[in-house]
DNA sequence: GAGTCGTGGAG
DNA sequence: TCTCCAAGACT
């Protein structure tokens, strides 16, 4: 991909087929029912590596609860991992509300229009720039997604690897050039909602493709190859016994997880890492670790969950305990029913059919 | 640049 | 069951 590569692209004509169609091909979404940018926003941040049809009842609920940025600010943070709970990337949660508070301290309530302001935001990256620059304030700016880089190394017939970061600093300096200035919104929505519905991952439909006349790589017959992007390597395993510790009050043990890293401030059944301890000393690493004297049961069954980057095996243990509280602040005796009002990740939801008894 | 960060849908 | 991947950001 080098400079001229617009060299002899009818961009008008590209830009007036795709908005045109667009316009009538568009999904009815709700976050396509305002053009709030904190709403636009919210949007933008749960639609990231998240399908659309998974992020709708996520954006009403949370919309439904949190309707301005000062509802989010002044929100607990416990209640806004609730409401992302299943979502995944739960960075995205803390990292919103982070930038909202950050919104309504340094900036009025009102979500900047200003790219270096709103860039600098918690979570808001140069995707999400775009997006709320062009769909909220109709900004000529590139929202450079997985779908704007797969339909442009389409239609330029550019065989560079769409995974590397670097490519897609030079699809957005392509976009640029390309994108309608009366019309940024569209044409940025119009692109993505055509990687969506048209020129999809495998098989595209480019019979029905409302650009076709101005693609390279269908003209080239390379559409099913493009675009080039390298595999990611696989996940490696993880082995832990997830303790179910009932007390004489029927109460379970449970913990939240550091507010760094994986599954950050989520809350979780005690895991012990078997690989590291071993299952003969176990009980005895778990009272030292967690001051919580246990006596395990049997083996309740066995779980698989799958992350990005890890796979978790996990062995779930039925176990007693003669204790009622624990002295660490992040553990803490709770009821079958109080269990509902903590942000468990699903790794853990899948506990619940163990612990009925 | 490569690793970290979730989950569920689709083929 | 396996693979890819879906409106990415942060370190």
């Amino acid at each position: 991909m080098n400079n001229q590569i617009l060299q002899n692209f009818d961009v008008n004509g590209f830009q007036k087929d795709l908005i045109d169609w667009y316009q009538t091909n568009k999904r009815d979404l709700p976050w396509r029912q305002t053009q709030d940018p904190y709403k636009i926003w919210v949007s933008e941040i749960m639609l990231q590596q998240t399908q659309v049809d998974t992020v709708i009842p996520y954006f009403e609920h949370f919309i439904a609860k949190y309707p301005t940025v000062y509802d989010l600010a002044h929100a607990d943070q416990q209640d806004v991992l609730k409401m992302w709970e299943g979502l995944g990337y739960y960075s995205r949660a803390r990292n919103l509300q982070s930038a909202v508070r950050e919104v309504v301290n340094s900036y009025d309530g009102n979500v900047p229009d200003d790219p270096k302001a709103l860039g600098s935001l918690k979570g808001v990256g140069p995707y999400t720039k775009g997006a709320i620059l062009s769909i909220a304030y109709d900004q000529p700016q590139p929202a450079v997604d997985g779908n704007v880089m797969r339909v442009l190394a389409r239609v330029l017939n550019a065989d560079d690897d769409i995974a590397q970061p670097n490519v897609k600093k030079q699809f957005e300096h392509i976009v640029r050039a390309m994108i309608a200035s009366d019309d940024p919104s569209s044409f940025n929505q119009g692109i993505m909602e055509l990687g969506a519905l048209i020129c999809t991952p495998k098989e595209p439909m480019c019979l029905f493709c409302p650009v076709q006349a101005y693609c390279r790589g269908f003209q080239a017959g390379n559409e099913q190859q493009l675009p080039v992007k390298s595999k990611a390597k696989k996940q490696k395993e993880v082995h832990y016994t997830v303790l179910l510790i009932r007390n004489a009050d029927g109460k379970y043990l449970i913990e939240k997880r550091p507010d760094n890293g994986l599954l950050a401030n989520m809350w979780q059944f005690p895991m012990v890492p078997v690989d590291e301890i071993g299952k003969d000393h176990m009980a005895a690493w778990f009272e030292l670790e967690y001051g919580v004297p246990v006596t395990l049961g049997a083996v309740q069954g066995q779980l698989k969950h799958v992350f990005s980057h890890i796979i978790w095996q996990l062995a779930i243990i039925a176990a007693e305990t003669t204790a009622s509280q624990s002295a660490d602040g992040r553990q803490r005796f709770v009821s079958l029913e109080e269990l509902d009002d903590y942000p468990f990740p699903v790794s853990h939801q899948k506990m619940m059919p163990y612990i009925t008894s």
